[in-house]
DNA sequence: TCGTGTCAAGATCTT
DNA sequence: AAGATCTTGACACGA
């Protein structure tokens, strides 16, 4: 069997070179015209767009496929203040680009709207305010053409509203009336305070949803459960997609935060989770999310070559 | 150019 | 009930 790692957002291998470069409310305010305000906006979503580009460009340099698409693209695309403006039209061409480039090399790429946005939660406006930030996330993968919902968003649960048992009720009525183009792509995570991978696949078996195991995550929140167990029926939400089975993994920062994300990947618990992944017999994806990104994955994938039982293809491919 | 306080957003813990 | 904390990369401003 098959896997393939991935990074997050951003590369460190490349100098100026971020995606998301963004400007502050406050400092938006200041300008004065209306004009002003959406060319700033769209200078700023133009670097981004060409950065990502050159970011995939990276990517394939280095045999990565599997990346995370950064959800500040656009800046302030979905501040309810902010000025309105045809992204999608305007950038046309740049967002082409980017999704042309993306499905002529068979990229997977996702994307992760921050903890803001929440579909259980009981304030309307805290809902509508998520509806809208996932609008805009599908608009953009919209925009780049990517109209395949194999190109998924991957979200939590969202909050327990001190009654885990209500909250999720409500997660699972929102989610239902979510429109076809958003709730289609959305797949859904364990966190690592409330809602642990048993919780998670249990909504996702119920309402048919894939779903991403994050194993530090489980390592801080669990109900006492080995993975061994959860993997295969985890791996399972994933049948019928195009897509296999991914997952999350990063390392603790330190015993005292050990929530918090290490710069690389521990080796050790790294291949002792490859162990209980080998057992389901299945090809799947790793998203790293190690704060030296792309400089995690390529040392994870040097110091992988050593280990008995794997092949390494090439930077992000293994067998084993 | 560098260092540091601040930033659109919510939830939850602390006081 | 109000304020602090969480967590993060990047801005914004001043030295």
């Amino acid at each position: 069997m098959i896997f393939r790692l991935g990074y997050v957002a951003m590369t460190l291998g490349l100098k100026d070179c971020s995606p998301s470069g963004t400007v502050t409310f406050t400092n938006y305010n200041k300008i004065q015209t209306e004009e002003g305000k959406l060319h700033r906006l769209k200078k700023l979503s133009k670097a981004n767009l060409e950065n990502t580009l050159r970011i995939l460009y990276y990517n394939k340099a280095m045999n990565i496929h599997v990346y995370r698409l950064t959800s500040k693209l656009i800046p302030l695309a979905s501040h309810p203040e902010a000025v309105k403006w045809d992204y999608v039209n305007e950038l046309h061409d740049e967002f082409k680009a980017v999704g042309d480039y993306i499905m002529e090399n068979n990229f997977r790429v996702s994307a992760h709207p921050d903890h803001y946005t929440l579909i259980n939660s009981p304030s309307e406006k805290v809902l509508e305010d998520s509806i809208r930030d996932l609008d805009y996330h599908v608009n953009i993968f919209e925009a780049m053409g990517l109209l395949d919902y194999k190109y998924k968003l991957v979200l939590h649960v969202g909050g327990l509203y001190k009654d885990k048992k209500s909250s999720v009720e409500r997660f699972k009525e929102n989610f239902v009336k979510l429109p076809d183009r958003i709730r289609k792509r959305i797949i859904l995570e364990n966190d690592d305070k409330s809602y642990t991978a048993r919780d998670v696949l249990g909504i996702c078996m119920d309402l048919n949803i894939p779903m991403v195991l994050d194993v530090h995550h489980h390592a801080c929140v669990n109900q006492g459960e080995h993975l061994d167990k959860l993997l295969p029926d985890i791996f399972n939400t994933w049948n019928g997609e195009t897509f296999n089975p991914k997952i999350h993994f990063s390392s603790p920062k330190s015993e005292k935060d050990f929530r918090n994300h290490a710069d690389d990947i521990n080796l050790t618990d790294f291949v002792q989770f490859l162990k209980t992944a080998k057992k389901v017999k299945r090809d799947f994806d790793i998203m790293l999310e190690a704060k030296a990104k792309d400089q995690a994955l390529l040392k994870l994938s040097a110091s992988l070559t050593g280990i008995e039982g794997l092949t390494r293809l090439n930077e992000s491919y293994f067998e084993m």
